[in-house]
DNA sequence: CGGACAAGCTGA
DNA sequence: CAGCTTGTCCGG
């Protein structure tokens, strides 16, 4: 790319009548402009900027940063043009400059939001040479014959490969690595830095984005997280995006783009080929890529072992969250990791004495009991002592325990100390007691273990979320990762899933190492409930939404014909329909009316009604 | 975003 | 009506 390549000078035609220097288009990186405007650059500065070069400019009395976004533009008439005060250094190259102009379109997000996150992290003022050993990469594969398909898929222009859950990733890397400069996205910057360490002893220059933002745009293979889609890269020969249905891929706030998306539109847009992998592809891969499985026999072997425990016949009064079952595994040998997503003490509670449901005495919402024991409304934030609304009594029955609670009844249980694991531990300082417990955060804090126990899995089966049963199958193909692949024999190492429907289509795939098998379902239903990627959905908020919602409905620009408008309380807009082109031609259209508008584009999590 | 400027409000 | 607050506009 030119944009990016270290300044040189070339003659260049001097512009006639303005004597004043070249006039670039400069976007300001000021949040609430979406304007462009222009500027002279100073004779002695003429070489140095191109298109996405970072310069700083006077604005309405203030100095700003900006990114160059085109040079010698027509000057605009009747305006006098002031002069860049800067060159900063480089800047994301005209290539990654469109990607941003599409993203800023494809979730109705300000375009200098993006070209921020292209940018690099601190001044590049040049670019170190390109390191161009690459003799042990070129060695042969030693795994090329069972991993043929793996590299067959880069012959495609786009691709999902359903790689099984322990099936290591490096495979895939490295086919990616051997067809040149490679850009590799993963869904954490942790696992980043490990495939990206991992490259390196196979022998490749790699780029750790976004740190090595400079010696990726000299040219090299790069890693990163979602952000390195915007990754500089004069020559990339391949994408691949990691575990495509993690939902880390996606941003969480606003704007939601989505890195498995964006990697599609750069591939298409370079001709360059991309593959997506996952072993439980999601409804968006399966929409736009074809997937290709390695045999049958395959991906069952890379599958864990599922041990599945119907509770519908047990008493759990009596045995609680421990079923007999899952107390035997439980006491055999090895790390033990138990899952129970619901922090805190207890979600629901009733007085031992009176039987009274502990409520709030305010709004009468379930109050919540902290690990501290103190008891929380979660509607209105009120708080009081563990006390009996009603009686008094200070004894509580815990009817819906959260983690806290339940490591203290495992301990009891067990005999031997088990511990805590919460968001916040650092994997440095993991406890060494042998049995774990947590919310899923324990599974992306745990390495291995030789039992991963699912407490309650119908919660995660039936929460009110339209993703839930792709993220419960996520769930247990991370608990895969950790016992590893499926072996045979009793104290073989598995995952133990705890539920009252043991024939739900989440946990029949599982059994069956079979994921496709759940896509099938799961795309009828989206297409009943009108949900994405069957139709695309804008959730709008703030403000500014109603009138943005009236001017909407008045627009004169074409509307999709199915275009459908909901409101869903708490000030929030739906709006659907089966054309998303229509529908962010719309959106982007539309004038906006003065004040603060959030606007969501596909995201995650819908608000239910 | 944040400065400029206009229109509105308050207190004497 | 000065002096201040609040709102709206706009940037090269």
């Amino acid at each position: 790319m030119e944009g990016v390549a270290a300044p040189e000078s070339r003659p260049r035609p001097k512009p006639q009548g303005r004597p004043q220097g070249r006039i670039v288009r400069v976007l300001p990186d000021v949040g609430a402009i979406r304007k462009e405007f222009d500027y002279v650059v100073p004779s002695r500065w003429a070489d140095q900027v191109a298109v996405g070069t970072m310069v700083r400019i006077p604005l309405h009395g203030r100095r700003v940063a900006g990114w160059v976004t085109a040079v010698d533009v027509e000057a605009p008439e009747g305006v006098a043009l002031v002069a860049i005060t800067k060159v900063s250094g480089l800047g994301p190259a005209p290539e990654v400059l469109e990607l941003c102009r599409w993203a800023a379109w494809r979730w109705s997000g300000k375009l200098a939001g993006f070209v921020g996150t292209a940018s690099p992290p601190g001044v590049v003022r040049g670019l170190p040479p390109r390191r161009s050993a690459r003799v042990v990469a070129q060695a042969p594969d030693p795994r090329s014959d069972s991993d043929r398909w793996i590299a067959d898929a880069f012959d495609l222009p786009r691709a999902t490969l359903r790689l099984p859950p322990t099936h290591d990733v490096l495979d895939v890397a490295l086919a990616a690595a051997r067809r040149g400069d490679a850009l590799i996205i993963c869904p954490s910057l942790a696992q980043a830095a490990g495939l990206a360490k991992r490259l390196r002893s196979a022998g490749h220059t790699v780029a750790l984005h976004p740190d090595d933002w400079a010696v990726a745009a000299a040219g090299s293979t790069v890693v990163g997280a979602r952000a390195a889609v915007f990754a500089p890269m004069p020559t990339p020969a391949a994408i691949v995006v990691i575990d495509e249905h993690d939902e880390a891929l996606q941003n969480e706030g606003s704007p939601t783009w989505h890195a498995r998306e964006l990697a599609l539109e750069r591939g298409r847009r370079l001709g360059v080929p991309v593959v997506l992998t996952s072993p439980c592809p999601s409804l968006e891969a399966h929409k736009v890529t074809p997937v290709v499985a390695p045999s049958r026999s395959t991906e069952r072997a890379g599958w864990p072992l599922v041990d599945v425990v119907d509770r519908r016949d047990d008493d759990m009064g009596r045995t609680g969250l421990y079923s007999e079952a899952l107390v035997r595994a439980l006491r055999r040998g090895g790390r033990v990791v138990c899952v129970l997503n619901r922090t805190g003490r207890s979600r629901l509670s009733a007085c031992h004495k009176c039987g009274t449901l502990v409520t709030c005495e305010r709004c009468e919402a379930a109050m919540t009991q902290a690990s501290s024991g103190s008891l929380d409304c979660p509607r209105c934030l009120q708080s009081r002592p563990p006390v009996c609304g009603e009686c008094g009594s200070s004894a509580l029955r815990h009817l819906r325990v959260g983690v806290t609670k339940a490591r203290e009844e495992l301990e009891t249980l067990l005999r031997e100390p088990v511990a805590e694991v919460t968001g916040s531990t650092r994997a440095r300082d993991l406890p060494t007691a042998r049995v774990l417990i947590g919310t899923e955060a324990v599974l992306h804090q745990v390495a291995s273990a030789e039992l991963v126990a699912f407490l309650e899995f119908d919660q995660e089966l039936t929460a009110p979320r339209y993703r839930a049963h792709e993220q419960a199958m996520a769930l247990i193909v991370r608990a895969g990762r950790l016992v590893g692949p499926r072996r045979s024999g009793l104290d073989a190492n598995r995952v133990i899933v705890q539920t009252r429907t043991p024939r739900h289509e989440v946990l029949v795939a599982a059994l069956g190492a079979d994921p496709e098998a759940l896509a099938g379902h799961e795309r009828d239903r989206r297409e009943l409930l009108e949900m994405p990627p069957l139709v695309s959905i804008a959730v709008l908020g703030g403000p500014a939404s109603p009138a943005f919602v009236g001017a909407m409905t008045a627009s004169e620009h074409a509307a999709p014909a199915d275009l459908q408008i909901d409101e869903s309380g708490d000030g929030l807009w739906i709006v659907r329909s089966a054309d998303r082109r229509g529908l962010l031609n719309l959106l982007a259209t539309v004038e906006r009316p003065p004040g603060r508008l959030r606007l969501q584009i596909d995201p995650m999590r819908l608000p239910v009604r």
